[in-house]
DNA sequence: TTGAAAGCGTTACCAT
DNA sequence: ATGGTAACGCTTTCAA
């Protein structure tokens, strides 16, 4: 911590004046407290002179305001996170606010913790890609009065906004786009943090299955701090399940790990098995053959939760009371992993 | 904010005794200051009930102590940066600090504004991978008294402790690896953000040339936000120096950027052209063919950096003056980008 | 037009 | 063993 910084007392006492009144300069409040032009240009002479910074935590502590917004996502190493933290923070410190973030690695504890965290240093407001089962904890926050926006995930009857996009049809679309190259045989590989039947992703998929007539085959994952594991997972599926045609992917790494997965099994792409994926990622754009995604409007998404974060919190008090879900659509970006070269 | 917060006064006040005596058991002085054991008990079950939480902006304001870290990166959406923060995120996490980071986009004003701001919010310290033209900011931060851990790239005659790898030598080794599989023409790609001349990845590459009696051939590039700029740029070189044989990159982007501007002229590695790239990645790993990387030791810069700022911080006054250099070193993780299926 | 003083939630010195 | 109170740096009300 800095030692000798200087404060508006400092400011004050070389000036001879009160720090009210330096106070009142430095806010801008100069006109209103009819304070001559004289002394404003003398203050501000000297707050330069002198390399005056307000002291954040003393104002913060005075005002109730940090100008801290509080980010946390699941990875920040997960480019669809760290792309949106990015756009997020550019936004937020345009805005005079900073970012503190965290990245909760779907952990429940951790992530209660900085919820906590979130309070004691009294940021204004939070971005959240919730996990499971912290539900009571962003309602408590809610009811202190906390401004909250979700995006990523959402809970029932929750008094937030929130920026969602459209899982369902997301995986809707690519499980059509397969069937439309003349896959049938299209199984899905997706995380189901909650039960797999209010996982939207795996709704959608088993929507599609259903409405084209084909028997939906689902394989729900937990959560694995070491993506590696997922790999050999998807070797065992893939084994095991020889006359699967296509395969769904519910996120980017699942994606690449089946990639990791399907490489070291010698199987092409898309000649013995056909590939489409969540999320967008250089890795799916650069591979050979490259591989069709679900792409989610990731700027749109950042944009969207900040925009929302600060209208509230520079907003009037009167217009907390409304909540708005926001839903994005996804599109499908269409790569050689879904079409094989020799149909049709 | 959080409105109603129960304060440690509350907690005074609801026991009838003085607040004092509460922060004193708080802060485990309860011995120290002969409390009885029965208040202690009654204090902390009282804290339990209320949910007290202390407010760590007056915490902050009182000791100076804030127990959050700045950390500063080049950018957050970099894997190598983002696993680096993860790292050392989570150890501070495990130690009752918390991180408020920001990715500079390389852009010198916002480097200099997250400083000061690092400064007014009153971080305990700060592990920053500097910018150019940073050194009289950062130089006057350690002036003030702040703690300072540098990475990535440092500045000389600077009184901080810095963690850095030898990029010389990852890059003399990466020449030295492609020579001995028979490559001759070896060109090096690589960031220039300062003159070429003091940039050790390109100091390393014209050592290994001139030591194995090879003429040089370096593109330095300017850094760019958009990352897409560079494929362009490599294209043209390509296309203008067909006999080059095999490309080194100076950074992860500039070798994804290279992988496909190569692809997109439909040469083929290793036999059109060989390379190796600074940084591992998902997508080297799992490109076809894979791609020859200089990792850098990501776990150990990060554990490095952190575990000297904490001591630091918890340390005594007294070894703030002793500062080190840490230097890591690389190792080539040897692919098939890097060697022709035919030689030899 | 300017200033004194209270107060935000803590900690810590000095009493008792 | 426990409590009163000043202080951290700032904003803001009220007074002059």
């Amino acid at each position: 911590m800095a030692k000798t910084k200087v404060s508006i007392n400092d400011i004050a006492k070389n000036l001879n004046i009160s720090k009210t009144t330096v106070s009142f300069i430095l806010n801008g409040k100069a006109k209103e407290k009819r304070i001559s032009d004289k002394l404003v240009k003398k203050v501000l002479l000297k707050v330069q002179e002198l390399g005056y910074q307000p002291n954040q935590l003393a104002q913060g502590l005075r005002t109730g305001k940090t100008n801290i917004i509080g980010l946390m996502v699941e990875d920040i190493s997960n480019p669809f996170y760290a792309n949106i933290a990015k756009k997020i923070e550019d936004k937020a410190y345009q805005n005079n606010y900073k970012i503190i973030y965290c990245s909760t690695e779907n952990n429940q504890e951790r992530a209660k913790e900085f919820l906590t965290m979130f309070t004691n240093i009294g940021v204004d407001g939070c971005i959240i890609a919730p996990t499971m089962g912290i539900e009571k904890e962003i309602k408590d926050l809610v009811n202190m009065g906390m401004n909250v926006v979700l995006f990523d995930r959402k809970f029932e009857n929750m008094s937030t906004d929130v920026v969602m996009i459209d899982n369902q049809g997301g995986v809707y679309d690519a499980v059509e786009h397969l069937i439309h190259n003349n896959y049938k045989k299209i199984a899905l590989i997706a995380l189901a943090l909650d039960k797999p039947e209010k996982e939207d992703r795996i709704i959608g998929y088993q929507k599609a299955m259903n409405d084209h007539g084909l028997n939906p085959l689902v394989f729900p994952f937990p959560f694995k701090s070491n993506l590696h594991d997922y790999v050999d997972d998807i070797k065992r599926i893939l084994e095991q399940e020889s006359d699967i045609e296509a395969l769904v992917f519910g996120t980017n790494y699942l994606g690449i790990s089946g990639l990791e997965a399907i490489t070291s099994l010698n199987l092409r792409i898309p000649d013995d098995i056909a590939i489409i994926s969540f999320d967008d990622h250089d890795l799916f754009r650069i591979h050979k053959p490259d591989i069709t995604v679900v792409a989610q409007p990731i700027e749109t998404i950042a944009q969207t939760a900040i925009d929302t974060l600060l209208q509230k919190l520079q907003g009037e008090e009167g217009d907390k009371a409304a909540y708005q879900t926001i839903n994005l659509s996804t599109h499908i970006i269409p790569r050689a992993s879904s079409q094989k070269n020799n149909h049709q």
